[in-house]
DNA sequence: ACAGTAATTATCCAACGGGTTAATTTGTCC
DNA sequence: GGACAAATTAACCCGTTGGATAATTACTGT
């Protein structure tokens, strides 16, 4: 598949340019939104004519899947990097919640683009015979981990590993999908580093107090607690 | 400020026109996000000409922001009907859970109107005094109970009153947000009774649990588990 | 009854924005 | 070196949309 034929000065790049029209698109979608996003706004950000999002996608809305699906295509590709299968039950949770959250931050658009394919009422996505078959493997992921924990009595209980996820999911994305207002409300910035690194602590004391029953320092020292450890929370 | 003066036959109705534009604005804005949503279409909705808009309300920003507003002030209204004091620490965790999860299957728009005003980074909220004025009685509420609950044995250790509202929220708000593509990502319908129930169970238990350290039947046996008791969740 | 004001309607418009048509350029293959 | 297709550009089209102007109607106090 290696297009190099001929290194030489091309200023014809045909893939080079449905990936600049691709990212141009997947900022200004989430940016703005589907509506709010501008044709020959991303047309200029890749650099290209206009015409040539129609010749190499298609039109808005093909663009706006095109973009959602390479979005989905991403994260299931990191997660599947990621093994916690060789990990105590606990530490694997930790690891999964670290993973979540810093893919997040890592990938705002990602975010902003969910809540705009929500607001469509997952129109595009129901389309998309290319998602839907991309499961993610979290889920199983959990599901075993959550079996082990249990058997070695890690765990208390035996979580239903979907509402885990979703709600791993939910602590994550929530607090960083509505940080803005957030942090109008509470009148202080929630994205500064020790805002999040005491974010990042207090989900996982939470999950990990709810399966073991036990509390962990961060838990309940809040407020005063210390953001120590917190620098060694980065994914896989 | 009754303005029922005379309860005659008015062909006019400065304040109920207001409310009619104000409402059918929510919807809209809801629906679309605010880069999608039509000032016509409003004007339609609201049995209004297009001018009254701006003649009662303003631009379409103002419009926004006026909706905005509005949806603030409201939960704040409940939020403030729901007194905790009287109940045992675990009963107000409870019952604050039920509450925030009914509040937003009760009101979707809400949900979308944060959503939208996120994506504009809270751009028109940062302009509203109003709205940073209106502070939420919940965190004070949630710092007592936990106070209570550290006191009395309940609970395990003193979580950050912020860090519980904001997740006990997320918990809700995800959910129901990103239902249509969770759905169509699990393939199944996540916002019909059955599904709710016990997602409402899930995420009892799951903070419960956490504050306790002792697991609830309902977080343990999940999938197989009982909806029973779960229609005694409604809010006050 | 009438003047004055508040509320409402009808109509218009310029800018915008998605999408298209048709011409032009660049590379490839013989 | 020219034919053919692929890639790119320039220019245009036309329905939509937020917002404005100005005329009209209903209510109020006198």
């Amino acid at each position: 598949m290696v297009k190099a034929k001929r290194i030489l000065k091309w200023q014809r790049d045909p893939e080079g340019m449905r990936i600049r029209i691709l990212e141009a698109a997947k900022q200004e979608f989430a940016t703005h939104g589907l509506a709010g996003a501008r044709v020959d706004r991303i047309a200029a950000k890749a650099g290209a004519n206009k015409r040539m999002l129609y010749y190499h996608v298609g039109k808005k809305d093909d663009l706006y899947l095109a973009v959602l699906e390479g979005a989905y295509e991403q994260i299931r590709v990191e997660e599947r990097g990621l093994d916690l299968e060789h990990l105590d039950p606990p530490e694997a949770i930790e690891r999964l919640i670290g993973f979540t959250w810093n893919y997040f931050i890592r990938n705002p658009e990602f975010l902003a683009l969910l809540n705009t394919e929500n607001l469509a009422k997952a129109r595009h996505l129901k389309r998309s015979t290319k998602v839907k078959s991309m499961h993610s493997p979290f889920v199983e992921m959990i599901r075993t981990v959550v079996m082990r924990g249990v058997a070695n009595g890690d765990f208390q209980v035996a979580v239903d590993p979907v509402q885990l996820y979703i709600s791993i999911a939910a602590l994550c994305f929530f607090y960083l999908s509505n940080s803005a207002t957030l942090s109008v409300i509470f009148g202080r910035d929630l994205l500064k580093k020790e805002a999040r690194d005491e974010r990042l602590d207090h989900m996982v004391a939470l999950v990990l107090a709810a399966l073991t029953g036990k509390s962990t320092a961060a838990f309940g020292n809040s407020k005063a607690l210390k953001h120590r450890a917190a620098a060694a929370h980065s994914d896989a």
